[in-house]
DNA sequence: AAAAGTTACGTTATAATATAACACTATGAC
DNA sequence: GTCATAGTGTTATATTATAACGTAACTTTT
């Protein structure tokens, strides 16, 4: 039984730059694994989607690429994003049409997304499609993909405000 | 307790024009019981929107406002979307940046959208949540909107396909 | 290692979706 | 009728996303 809590990384303090680390090695790993190429670009815009638990949209990505010299356009960011959505190395949260640094890439299976809408950070919990599948097989339903996107406030953020 | 298979309308071969009609007129009901104004323009775009059980976007609506001799810009389809959206006449599918008619409206509560990707039909099942919610609530979360969007597969064009 | 094939990147232009800001009009309250 | 408010109309622009085409980099074959 894979339990909830211990998903629930972004709601939880952890030593973030460690986090970050684990998972761009996972990503290196995943790639390895399956033979594709996690290239410098790919590399750039998984690491600034990892930067934090929030998600971002794709023009502030490109804003980040561009700090220095360079001069990028929005092609390249949406194809980085495009490749690591594929590979479920990032989630895009349809809600706020941004994206996301997968906490657990290489699980397959749906995915639920918790969004505080005080800290804006969004927490990741794994397959909870179960019971929605089951009303949808009522109705002769063969889900494909799924988006789960439940938007309130964390407990941090409760005791926050009072 | 609430059997889906009852609210499964869009998936359901029925006579769509009386649909319409009745939908319409709830929703003429519901505005007068609230003391709120279904003007003709709110009544135009809720006409449009349930012409059919598959999501419009923005732009299509402005396009058959604008099929006489109108020219008539975005905000408006926008803000007669907003009020539909508020008093719960009509639903926003995220992941189609798109609007459709509410096929139950009065009934608050959380929806659950089946989106068929041959048809394009999407249906509205009410109150999936409950699974969903025990996850968050274990984690001290509290859910104050919920996006549950299911894309797949409806049982009539899985038959039509084989 | 040159040729050929493929994958990824870069650039320009533009499409599609959404909203800000401000003016005008209709409606309801008094 | 005047006033306040809610709704509509218009212009301009912001935000998000992709099409189309060319170049560079890796890979496979020879």
């Amino acid at each position: 039984m894979t339990k909830s809590k211990t998903s629930c990384l972004a709601f939880s303090h952890h030593d973030h730059k460690r986090c970050q680390n684990k998972l761009l090695s996972a990503a290196r790993d995943l790639c390895e694994s399956r033979n594709l190429r996690l290239t410098e670009r790919r590399k750039q815009v998984l690491q600034i989607l990892l930067q934090s638990h929030q998600p971002i949209g794709a023009y502030d990505i490109l804003a980040q690429l561009n700090q220095g010299q360079a001069r990028i356009a929005p092609p390249i960011v949406y194809r980085a994003l495009e490749f690591l959505l594929e590979e479920g190395l990032a989630h895009r949260i349809e809600c706020k049409n941004a994206f996301i640094g997968c906490v657990h890439p290489g699980h397959q299976g749906a995915t639920q997304f918790l969004i505080c809408k005080d800290c804006d950070k969004v927490a990741e919990l794994e397959n909870p499609v179960s019971a929605l599948q089951e009303d949808a097989r009522n109705v002769g339903f063969v889900i494909d993909h799924s988006v789960v996107e439940l938007t309130g406030t964390c407990a941090d953020c409760q005791q926050n405000v009072g």
